[in-house]
DNA sequence: CCATTGGGTTGACGTTGTAAATTTTACGAC
DNA sequence: GTCGTAAAATTTACAACGTCAACCCAATGG
């Protein structure tokens, strides 16, 4: 009798297209600079039609978030595919994580620095910020037990991952002075991106 | 003729009142977060009152990360001053670094990771910037020279300034997991602001 | 006393997020 | 084909925002 519903796939399609568009918006602007309006315009839809695929506008941050540390866990995980010794394991991540930060500055800013909307709990999001980090915890922890790295997994893992974020996101916001460029700091990065081309 | 002008004091008092309340707003909701209308009535005046002290929202924005700024430089200048072998000086400025994020929250989210209003640009913030890290780079080309560290002097001080930023943005923002606290990771700094209650 | 002038307030406008009402669309039954 | 219907999309509406402009009021020199 009635009209039929939209499919899954229809959905899907205009969730992925509205959080591609998004995540280059709020990595611009950041999440107030944003306007529904605004995103609507660049979709070519009504002010009001976002509402329909997402329930408001955090509801639709999250979702690019979510989707940010999706693909950066899936580098993660490709990375240490190819890699069981413990060294070549953590030097893949490092270089995956500033590969992705590079090749994708968008998704870095909205997954580590921009002002999260904190009202509310997204457990999709959770679930990918943990499965992100998971890679370079496994490698610590096998690289601990194997005697190549000292102290306590954990602590080694954030360590690291803080030493990296560090670096990325000062070169990220321009906060490197001259003559002193992420290249200058991690060359063998460089090369191989240079050598992907 | 006239009525007279407020003095220079009365108007520094009202600002300065001004942005430690707007400190305290900006850390805890964000740039958009905050309502120049909500200011206004935690500082008991008016909406329009405060446009009467700063030109607009973000050039208020900006003396308050002109303020975090100061606070935070000072601290890393007091830090050196009673430090001349290079070792002590930087460790004292990673202490220092760290026990001002660690009591000015709120300040610290601000200098490193707010969104920044882009539009415009504020002299005496990207002095103050500058001076602040001045002291660790001092204190590395001090190092270097006196055979302490290896080195281009300007790259190290970034890397060192990325390390302990990153774990720092990592604490603050909630994302160090169970059992891996910052305590864990640097117990000396703890230990210094317990014994200084 | 009064006129003046600067500080503070109030009112108003355009824009935002989004709830509610409304219109449009596409399908099954005839 | 033409409906009736329910879902999709748009339009309308409202409270709250940043901020311009008009206004009020209090204090000072004459």
């Amino acid at each position: 009798m009635p009209r039929s519903s939209l499919t899954q796939e229809q959905v899907d399609a205009f969730r992925t297209r509205a959080v591609t568009v998004a995540t280059a918006l709020f990595a611009e602007r950041g999440y107030r600079g944003v306007t529904l309006r605004s995103l609507a315009a660049e979709l070519g839809v009504s002010p009001m039609t976002p509402y329909r695929y997402f329930e408001n506008k955090e509801a639709l941050f999250a979702m690019v978030r979510t989707d940010a540390f999706r693909r950066f866990g899936n580098a993660q995980r490709d990375a240490v595919r190819n890699a069981h010794a413990p060294e070549a394991a953590l030097h893949a991540l490092g270089r995956a994580y500033v590969r992705f930060a590079l090749q994708e500055p968008a998704a870095y800013r909205i997954m580590f620095e921009l002002e999260q909307a904190p009202t509310g709990t997204y457990d999709e999001l959770e679930r990918e910020q943990a499965r992100a980090f998971s890679y370079l915890l496994s490698a610590v922890q096998c690289a601990v037990g194997a005697g190549v790295l000292e102290g306590e997994p954990l602590q080694q893992a954030h360590m690291l991952w803080a030493k990296v974020h560090g670096l990325v996101s000062l070169h990220l916001a321009g906060k490197l002075a001259m003559g002193c460029t992420l290249h200058d700091l991690l060359p063998e990065v460089f090369e191989e991106l240079r050598a992907a081309e």
